[in-house]
DNA sequence: AAACCGGGCCAC
DNA sequence: AAACGTGGCCCGGTTT
């Protein structure tokens, strides 16, 4: 059956339900961990500001601005080690505001190149602001009775995707190992609860193979998804798959192969992968192809396009990116090709799930919000299905969360093999059954704990 | 003082 | 021709 647009209201109808309980619910907080670290947290930035104001940059820095001094400004800060200082990396571009003045760009990429103890001392300072405002003090301002309710919408992205704010729950650090520990610790199951979360494998690749139904995907997505990143390492850094590490493999993915679903090109993932490599996978990639150089990675400009030139990095993933649009995932590219096509035709596009998007969007956005959208709406589907049964079954357990492809769950101990099992079937069976467009397996990981979210581990069904 | 905006950074 | 998709939120800086 194909999904109709009456499929899609009662779908976020019943989403905007469940989700409410979902709200209501809430997740437990350790308030007395949020708020001992918080003290933790701000008396650490305390000594460090404080080391930071005897160092002689800072000197340099009070002597330029004066009483409008503000150690936590970039602007500041670029202005001294770019502008006053000299130091190379900075490049300054066009102000705020429409105001001329230009300012040194000055994110952590560019702060990362400069060996300063003041600098490194700067970032690890502003990080520890950053986590203590908005992560711990998000939760900490939103905790009521021990339990914080983030609002869980489902009319807000143009994708049809949901948001979640005062607090977004659906940010929380998770890849740096450190910031994932201060922020995830405070977040616990209810009293003698397991906390669990429940993540789509795969959603977007899958959903989207749905679409373009491209062959060479499908077959990754049968016999092994994540294949695509290791052949995607091995052929851009020539090494043999057995021996590409698992780093390099975790950059290929992020800065080439999602970059190029999402609509990037060689110009930026160039760039990104150069950037990140370790020196050895440089190293080794030199002895295979003589390659030194980055190569210049001009975007175009006033209608003037700069070509790659032979031999550096910037012309080989060129030539990789041609070699993986035009016969790798030939499918998948023509696909792009005709839905975009056929949006400027008839000004709008309709997702497999019924949604209908009419109005104006770039080529990217056309096809990226179809898969992004569907792959939410597969969880969403799933959401309703647990929560409906939770109900019907008179279940304590519940559902305290969402982001985008895996849900929250506060599951009592007694109940815990029977949701897990329930969770298990309504994702892998009753829902490719619901939606005949769904033409690939579909599958859960399951992790938890007794502890708090940062703890979680896999859990056997 | 409030409103607004850009830059930056967290997640998927 | 176009060129990384979607959000929330913080801070600093500027305007109202």
């Amino acid at each position: 059956m194909i999904a109709t647009r009456r499929d899609a209201n009662d779908l976020l109808l019943r989403g905007s339900i469940a989700l409410a309980r979902v709200e209501a619910a809430g997740i437990k907080i350790d308030v007395d961990y949020l708020e001992r670290t918080r003290t933790e947290i701000a008396a650490q930035v305390k000594t460090l500001t404080a080391e930071l104001r005897n160092d002689k940059i800072f000197s340099r820095w009070r002597k330029r601005y004066g009483e409008k001094t503000k150690i936590g400004s970039r602007e500041q800060l670029g202005q001294v080690l770019f502008g006053d200082i000299g130091l190379p990396g900075g490049v300054p571009t066009a102000g705020s505001r429409g105001t001329k003045k230009e300012r040194y760009q000055c994110d952590e990429e560019i702060l990362a190149q400069v060996d300063l103890q003041f600098v490194r001392d700067w970032l690890k300072c502003e990080e520890l602001k950053r986590t203590n405002a908005t992560f711990l003090g998000g939760i900490s301002r939103e905790v009521c009775n021990g339990f914080m309710h983030p609002i869980q919408n489902l009319h807000l992205a143009r994708t049809y995707r949901p948001s979640v704010d005062h607090p977004n729950g659906q940010n929380f650090p998770a890849r740096d190992e450190a910031m994932a520990k201060l922020v995830r610790t405070a977040i616990i199951p209810r009293r003698g609860r397991i906390f669990v979360e429940v993540d789509f494998k795969g959603a977007e690749v899958g959903t989207g193979a749905c679409y373009h139904k491209d062959p060479v995907m499908l077959d990754y997505i049968k016999t092994d998804a994540g294949k695509m990143h290791l052949d995607m390492a091995a052929q851009i850094f020539k090494m043999r798959v057995e021996k590409v590490p698992k780093a390099l493999r975790n950059l290929v993915k992020g800065s080439f192969v999602f970059a190029e679903f999402y609509g990037s090109w060689y110009k930026n993932c160039a760039p990104s992968l150069w950037k990140q490599a370790e020196p050895e996978w440089l190293a080794h990639l030199a002895r295979k192809t003589g390659i030194t150089e980055l190569g210049e990675c001009k975007l175009p400009r006033d209608g003037e396009f700069f070509d790659p030139v032979p031999g550096t990095f910037e012309h080989h993933v060129a030539v990789i990116e041609k070699d993986f649009w035009g016969r790798r995932f030939r499918g998948y590219a023509e696909w792009k090709k005709s839905w975009y096509a056929d949006y400027v035709k008839r000004g709008y596009f309709d997702m497999l799930t019924g949604f209908r998007c009419a109005g104006v969007f770039s080529k990217n956005e056309a096809v990226n919000y179809p898969i992004q959208g569907a792959a939410f709406h597969c969880l969403l589907w799933a959401l309703i299905e647990l929560n409906d049964w939770l109900i019907r079954k008179k279940m304590r357990s519940l559902i305290v969360g969402q982001i985008h492809d895996s849900m929250q769950l506060d599951c009592t101990e007694d109940e815990l093999p029977d949701v897990l099992a329930r969770v298990v079937w309504i994702i892998t069976k009753a829902l490719p059954r619901a939606w005949d467009w769904i033409i690939i397996p579909l599958s859960v990981e399951i992790e938890g704990s007794r502890k708090n979210w940062f703890e979680k581990a896999p859990l056997a069904v």
